[in-house]
DNA sequence: TGTTGACCTAGAGTTAACTATAGGGTTTAT
DNA sequence: ATAAACCCTATAGTTAACTCTAGGTCAACA
């Protein structure tokens, strides 16, 4: 079973430009094509998207994800740099956790605030009561 | 106690020509000015500029924030649209989330890969194997 | 057979968020 | 009193990651 680029932007919410922007960045070397130069995505291509995808969302620039796909095509040599790569992502990943715990305590305390303040009319019960402002 | 920008750029993290764009970009009208023009930071300054940095980091674009400033500034004819809006940074802020846990399972899986490839000297152990290429 | 709708490349354009430079003022230490 | 170390504005430049356009190929359907 094969996609064609259209199918894989649905599958994976991209465009069809995005796709073709990583292609032409060296991000999906493996990816085949017809004899008219038509690309051809095997269910493998979208298991690596997938993985291009989590680099991604770790905030991992395109031009170092290029690198990690050339370790790949460049065979067992590479293990341990891979096997490294991952470790700092994961390392990355989790600092992420961290920050966006900080981020939904702040968020849940301003809708805590805005509630009260929403049922009160005015901003002005949290400034007599030195709930904190900001 | 006041702060002159780079004592608040190294408080924040941030470096000081992202402080005066911030200011142009209208996220900064609180802030006061000596009479020459030097920019005067109070503590509620740097609260501010917390929650200013809480929002772009749920992927909140700065124009966006801007509005949220401008309905700081309005007084209580806007409680509404702004408990509303933290409502809905909650809501992404927990989509993040689910979006982090499962980059976080992959990078985690990945990193098993690796680490029995790495032991194994070679990915053959799990092309054979079937334990998943990507 | 001809037109619709996919696909393709090369390359230009866009956008957000900085980042830096030029040119100038003020305060502080020698 | 002069140089270092801050501060300022206005504006230009950079970068990443798309996003789009122009111009063309190809297969299937009416």
């Amino acid at each position: 079973m094969t996609y064609s680029i259209s199918e894989v932007a649905k599958k994976l919410n991209l465009t069809v430009y995005t796709l073709r922007y990583y292609d032409k960045e060296g991000l999906m070397p493996f990816v085949e094509r017809t004899p008219n130069g038509t690309r051809l995505f095997k269910e493998s291509d979208i298991d690596a998207l997938n993985v291009i995808e989590c680099l991604k969302s770790t905030g991992m620039p395109i031009k170092e994800i290029k690198k990690f796909i050339d370790w790949c095509s460049d065979g067992d040599s590479t293990l341990q740099k891979r096997y490294d790569m991952f470790l700092e992502r994961k390392a990355v990943a989790e600092a992420q956790l961290e920050e966006l715990k900080k981020t939904m305590e702040l968020i849940n305390h301003k809708c805590e605030y805005y509630k009260t303040a929403v049922d009160a009319g005015t901003e002005d019960i949290h400034k007599t009561n030195k709930i904190g402002n900001f």
